[in-house]
DNA sequence: AGGCGCTTGTGAAGAGGTGCACAAATCGCG
DNA sequence: CGCGATTTGTGCACCTCTTCACAAGCGCCT
């Protein structure tokens, strides 16, 4: 996305941080396997072979290790990778070791669950602001922060030096939000409101939309009634399977 | 996944429904044509074309295209699709023809929010049942409905037929929650808690994590910063830029 | 009726991701 | 010190997905 590919002039080699340039599929699994490393560590594992991370992580073992291979090999022959050393390492290529701070505009229904998931905070974000339109939630508090008018975003994005903005807004005023948000600098957007976000160039934006994850749920379950028609046994293997993100 | 691949034999061709096997990433994208064309509907539009659905949807006009013809051709060469038509069709693909039955199991901060959005039945899903291991919990009553000890998860999920279950519970409930939706039969769980889930072949699993996608944030974010101190210009291109799912 | 402009549907090429299988590397032990 | 057990890192083949480019098809206008 927006990233230019010089196949044979690899990005200025030999910098200082050397900048991996990941594959997205990998980005998008590394947050997993910094789950599952956590768990690992406050069990006491020192160590973990690959086999073992990705059976806790839920993938196949040859990818976890490509994906690994990736930031570099910090992983030991015969032994497996050292725990608390892999976490981080992915941390710091996911940018964990500054805490980021997250503003939350719309704190309604959804809003108010996210204000008030601790799981943020543990991961290593920090919600440094909510916003609201409606005057009558302006002034609420939720657990510890005070709900502050939309207006004054730009102010309040400057002085807690936000980087990352959640829209939980109904979906007509996504845009608007989201264009404020890129006024004040923020360069990604976490969007709940079901609805497609425009942006300029250089800003992301993830969604998350319930509606799509059932409706894809619904369309396994209708093709999966509509085989047991006719096919053979229904026989009860114990695999297990999983779907991709 | 787990679907058997025979290219000289294409599963039984000339059936009823025709059953089309559309690859995965069509799937995931269909709800997002399914929500422009119900925009595009509200808005009096009758047809439209590949190129104005995929702006609507934020996608390339020919994977639109390509995605669409996986469903069959009803499209007409030289005015667009019919978009009554192809919401029909897509609606039909996706199994959302019959109206769904879900089953929300922890009513927390997180299932609360859940259980009075009303997005999920303008998309065909009924919320038909919400369980909770908290006897202080069960009883309440949100949204019109009751909240129910989960130990009547059997009982209830035959008599709504319930089709798909979400689960909204801390982590380390979530396996035994997964675990008991699964003995009653359900096949398509969405999963908010941030754990992997071990479920028999034939068991669909959706997950929703905010720390996942929050983390991938981060990286871009970092990828961003890095950037800045060297290249040549941060000229403001109005393109648009979006990162897929 | 015929031509013209517009749009679909699709072949083909390319890019990216996955998973196998194995060589290379490391540790522990005799 | 050497050997075998173990596990990483990766080359390779396969597969899915994306994107381009264009022929075929359709409606409208003359
Ligand atoms: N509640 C859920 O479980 C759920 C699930 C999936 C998606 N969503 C989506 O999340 C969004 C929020 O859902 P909700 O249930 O919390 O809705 P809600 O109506 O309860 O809350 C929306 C909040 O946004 C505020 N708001 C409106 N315009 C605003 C603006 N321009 N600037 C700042 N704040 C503004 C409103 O005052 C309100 O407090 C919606 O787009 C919804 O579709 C919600
Ligand atoms: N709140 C959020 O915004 C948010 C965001 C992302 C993810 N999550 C995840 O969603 C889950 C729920 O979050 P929450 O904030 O609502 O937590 P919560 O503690 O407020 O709610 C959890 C609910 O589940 C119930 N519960 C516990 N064990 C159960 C069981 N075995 N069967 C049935 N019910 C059971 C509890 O009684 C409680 O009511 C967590 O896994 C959390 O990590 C929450």
């Amino acid at each position: 996305m927006s990233q230019h590919r010089h196949p044979g002039a690899p990005g200025r080699a030999g910098a200082v941080p050397a900048l991996p340039d990941l594959p997205e599929a990998t980005v998008a699994r590394l947050p997993e396997y910094l789950r599952a490393l956590h768990a690992l560590a406050d069990t006491g594992h020192e160590t973990v072979s690959s086999e073992g991370l990705a059976n806790a992580a839920g993938v196949n073992s040859a990818k976890l290790r490509k994906d690994l291979s990736h930031l570099g090999s910090y992983g030991t022959r015969g032994v497996g990778y050292d725990v608390t050393l892999l976490i981080e390492q992915i941390e710091s290529v996911l940018g964990l070791t500054q805490c980021r701070s997250v503003a939350l505009v719309g704190v309604g229904n959804l809003g108010h669950a996210l204000a008030g998931y601790d799981g943020f905070a543990s991961r290593g974000f920090r919600i440094a602001a909510l916003f609201d339109a409606d005057p009558s939630r302006v002034g609420e508090e939720i657990n510890g922060l005070v709900v502050r008018h939309v207006d004054e975003l730009a102010r309040v994005a400057v002085e807690e030096s936000i980087s990352i903005g959640v829209i939980a807004t109904p979906a007509p005023a996504a845009q608007a939000v989201a264009d404020q948000l890129v006024a004040v600098g923020v360069t990604s957007i976490l969007n709940f409101a079901p609805c497609v976000l425009s942006v300029p160039e250089g800003v992301d934006v993830r969604k998350v939309d319930l509606a799509i994850e059932l409706q894809i749920l619904s369309f396994h379950e209708h093709r999966k009634a509509s085989l047991t028609a006719l096919p053979g046994g229904l026989a009860a293997t114990d695999t297990q399977e999983a779907i991709g993100t």
